[in-house]
DNA sequence: ATGGTAGCCGAGCTA
């Protein structure tokens, strides 16, 4: 089985891509990020098409998560975290969704992005991740398979951006973000992805500005996060970054993790 | 410090 997350970066303006890909990389479940469209505007039909349902959809003011799997899996079961919007509380899905799982916990995280040091919205990312690692700790415990997928705007390691000088001072890579999600590993959480795709020099995202792609100076801020159960059946991971070339590209590639049967 | 690009929508705001 195959599981795989993406920032899609609007499933509207992306959805011929997505889909393409979705048939050359047959994964089995897909948590996508920044789907910025509301529900009726999301491309239902496209996915039904090509034999996915989707489980889940949600925005708030401005951005947005969806998780979709193929028809008739059912080891997976589904649930998405998202950014509720500012100055709201954790979603309520996640506690509902998560006390109670057998099989494959799967979720789509879109950990708000903190803007700037100091910022109210920086303050407001630490406390949403340190409020999602308590339920996280308790949906991994009692040797269940849980997986925390997504976009987590955080570096967590030096060699995890392409020039500690430039993002010095700057979000993502500050010592409270980086505690908050070393807190995650803390928990029992594990980096699925890393050993198989080792650094430095290994990104998800890369700046649509300034050529960052050519020019190689990306970041690594897309994670899954597997509970030692989860981690037990992963037998690889690829980040795609060949979709992050092209025109229409996202500015985030593909996470894509291979689990034994 | 600014601006560079892409996407939302049709002006700024968000990333």
């Amino acid at each position: 089985m195959r599981i795989a997350t993406w920032n899609v970066n609007s499933i509207r303006s992306r959805i011929d891509r997505v889909e393409a890909w979705l048939q050359r990389s047959d994964v089995d479940v897909l948590a996508m990020q920044e789907t910025k469209a509301k529900d009726e505007q999301f491309p239902y039909d496209r996915f039904r098409a090509l034999g996915y349902e989707v489980a889940h959809h949600g925005m708030n003011q401005w951005n947005g998560v969806a998780i979709l799997s193929r028809v008739g899996l059912e080891e997976v079961e589904v649930g998405f975290s998202g950014d509720p919007g500012w100055g709201e509380p954790l979603a309520a899905e996640a506690r509902s969704i998560g006390a109670t799982c057998a099989g494959i916990r799967m979720w789509s995280l879109y950990v708000p992005n903190g803007r700037a040091i100091g910022d109210p919205h920086m303050a407001y990312k630490i406390s949403w991740l340190t409020e999602l690692k308590e339920q996280a700790r308790g949906w991994g415990a009692a040797g269940r398979q849980v997986a925390l997928c997504g976009d987590w705007n955080i570096a967590p390691f030096d060699e995890d951006v392409w020039s500690m000088e430039y993002y010095l001072d700057k979000s993502h890579v500050s010592p409270g973000e980086r505690a908050a999600f070393h807190a995650f590993l803390d928990a029992g959480f594990v980096d699925v992805v890393r050993p198989h795709a080792p650094g430095p020099g290994v990104y998800t995202y890369w700046d649509y500005q300034r050529l960052a792609f050519p020019k190689k100076r990306g970041m690594r801020i897309d994670f899954v996060l597997g509970s030692p159960a989860f981690a037990a059946r992963v037998a690889g991971a690829v980040i795609d970054r060949e979709e992050r070339k092209g025109v229409g590209a996202s500015d985030h590639a593909p996470v894509v993790v291979e689990l034994e049967d």
